[in-house]
DNA sequence: ATTATCTATAGATCTATAGATAATGC
DNA sequence: ATTATCTATAGATCTATAGATAATGC
């Protein structure tokens, strides 16, 4: 007899206490985070919860899908996509606050998240280095700086603006820094360097 | 009377406890770390530590202001400061992985360290704008990036950098990649701009 | 009949305190 | 005499399980 499978109202209570796990892992890490506290968010006590999730390594590891679910690119252009998700981020502050508390609780090995992080960080950095050499290749971006730096640098900017952000969001215009950085990023050595000028000027 | 103060023994003691916890605050963050382990660390029981610490937070506190004079800069120059860190950081892991796990677990308002963190920031981003200011305006820095948002991506990347190396330390060249971006920062738009250089070259 | 949820509870921790004993140094 | 450290323990949590009851839908 193959089991029947969840009722409706446990698809949406499924959802809601995703979301409501989102919020709690973000604010508080996965060590800090309760499951009862998730129940009280959902109105379910922590048993309820075990329901779901057989445990709470699978509920958070549930969470990271999911948030990388909604966080997904529409753009085929990765530094694009980088951007877009930069002022996603700005209207979603809970699903940027997971990230950076689990990234930096991830760096234990033991964490559940490590190798998670490990591999993303991997992929990205390598898929944008490939995307700021082609750039630089069809002469769409300067040739100033080596593209495998060049993506670290655009992802450690990128977490790290989200740090400043979440500690003082009014004052940290991270749409700007990060615009600003491109644009740099678009010209630098595009543009002659001063003895080139010099060059060009007495040619 | 006064009290006698500590022995000999005491002080060292209370040292290697602020060494140990450094260790354990780095990989458990606040939260995740327990008194206990770092009693053990050290050869002590966790009521050992109480002696030395009135509570947990107590210690966590000199542990961040520890951590904030042995990482402390020997150069006057903020920019060359922050490169000197970033040098030395990758020298003590420890301090690195304390400081990207309490400053992420820190955005929480409710955090001990949620003050020291935001306050910290603060005060450098508006240190470190002040001083790309005065290389723009001496003329040893390019006009092309608006200075406090220069001074937001120097710290961003900074931050972001160590959270790469501590998730992969072999292979992120943590102090090539913010050389590459200090050397984009000295030139840009000191160079003129491609239609610049063709008034220069035309004129 | 099966899923959803609760109550109750076991068994690990954790921080912190009280009060005893050991070590240190006037 | 005072500091350093231990044992024992109170009182909060926390995750997770067992087993009972309530809700849902074939």
């Amino acid at each position: 007899m193959a089991p029947r499978g969840s009722y409706q109202k446990g698809k949406v209570k499924r959802d809601e206490i995703l979301m409501a796990a989102i919020e709690v892992f973000s604010r508080r890490g996965y060590r800090g985070a309760s499951i009862r506290e998730i129940g009280e968010i959902v109105g379910l006590t922590n048993a309820g919860i075990f329901h779901y999730f057989a445990n709470k390594e699978e509920l958070f590891v549930e969470v990271l899908r999911v948030r990388e679910e909604l966080g997904e690119a529409r753009t085929p252009d990765l530094l694009e996509a980088l951007r877009l998700s930069i002022e996603h981020n700005a209207k979603v502050e809970g699903l940027v606050h997971l990230f950076v508390t689990v990234s930096a609780e991830a760096i234990d090995e033991a964490h559940p998240g490590h190798h998670f992080f490990k591999d993303r960080y991997k992929r990205i950095i390598k898929l944008l280095g490939a995307r700021v050499q082609a750039g630089q290749d069809d002469g769409s971006m300067g040739a100033g700086l080596d593209p495998a730096l060049a993506a670290r640098m655009l992802v450690a900017l990128a977490d790290g603006l989200q740090v400043q952000w979440l500690l003082d969001p009014e004052n940290t215009p991270m749409l700007d820094v990060f615009d600003a950085f491109c644009s740099v990023l678009l010209k630098t050595a595009d543009v002659p360097s001063a003895e080139q000028v010099q060059i060009i000027a007495s040619g």
